[in-house]
DNA sequence: GTAAGTAGTTACCAATTGGTAACTAAAATA
DNA sequence: TATTTTAGTTACCAATTGGTAACTACTTAC
């Protein structure tokens, strides 16, 4: 039963992240998710929080992050009709990846960006 | 002195969070870079463990790397001419964000790669 | 009946990303 | 002199990503 503890072999670390970059990579997603951690949201409300995103790739992010699991979409077809986005477990299970994506972005931009002319 | 203690607000955390991930994204970055940390390589190297990266995709990115400060790059001009790669103190400094990215990659694929036909 | 709000869709275009294959340049080896 | 090794470069091509602008369908308010 002492097989091995976590003696992840190299091909499989570049498998699995992979296979999470591509479910964050882009230019909206990450900016999608962490909107929504604020709460659930319409559709209206995040692109109105989300400055200059599209409907287009509004729509099409949110298609792609709900077939992944990571966000819910749920329609009430109260009188104006409404439908709300919210985070799944799944999603909120990106909590900690997120802030270190956060943490590391701050630190690269003081190491980096900051001493350079601008960005 | 007691201005705000962490209050980041949203637009900052989505420009930190942005660049974080600009700097990670695409498909060899993350590879290269974990391949790193198992120490110095060389060109050759780093393409033999990265099995189908062409020679073009190898050095664009590396230059990419080098020009972020992830990674540096060291002439020996020794007879056959050698260069070495190795992470930076900043590359290094990826070392939690990637560890997360892995983690949560991991995770994904139980709750959803593993219950889907492939991928 | 006309306008406004909600939640999108569609067609079309430009830029970026990634891939293939062949080639280069310098030195060492056979 | 010809081949191999190391470290790339170059031209060209296809696919993906993202952007713009206009349009749709439904309902409610004026």
């Amino acid at each position: 039963m002492a097989k091995q503890k976590k003696q992840l072999t190299c091909p499989f670390k570049l498998m699995a992240s992979r296979d999470a970059l591509e479910v964050i990579q882009g230019k909206w997603r990450v900016p999608i998710i962490i909107c929504l951690t604020y709460g659930d949201k319409r559709f209206g409300e995040i692109k109105k929080d989300i400055e200059d995103i599209s409907p287009k790739m509004l729509s099409q992010e949110l298609k792609e992050l709900e077939s992944n699991k990571l966000i819910s979409r749920t329609l009430y077809d109260s009188m104006p009709v409404a439908v709300e986005y919210s985070l799944t477990p799944l999603g909120k299970s990106l909590n900690a990846l997120l802030e270190e994506l956060l943490q590391w972005g701050i630190h690269f931009r003081k190491e980096i960006v900051g001493n350079q002319s601008k960005r």
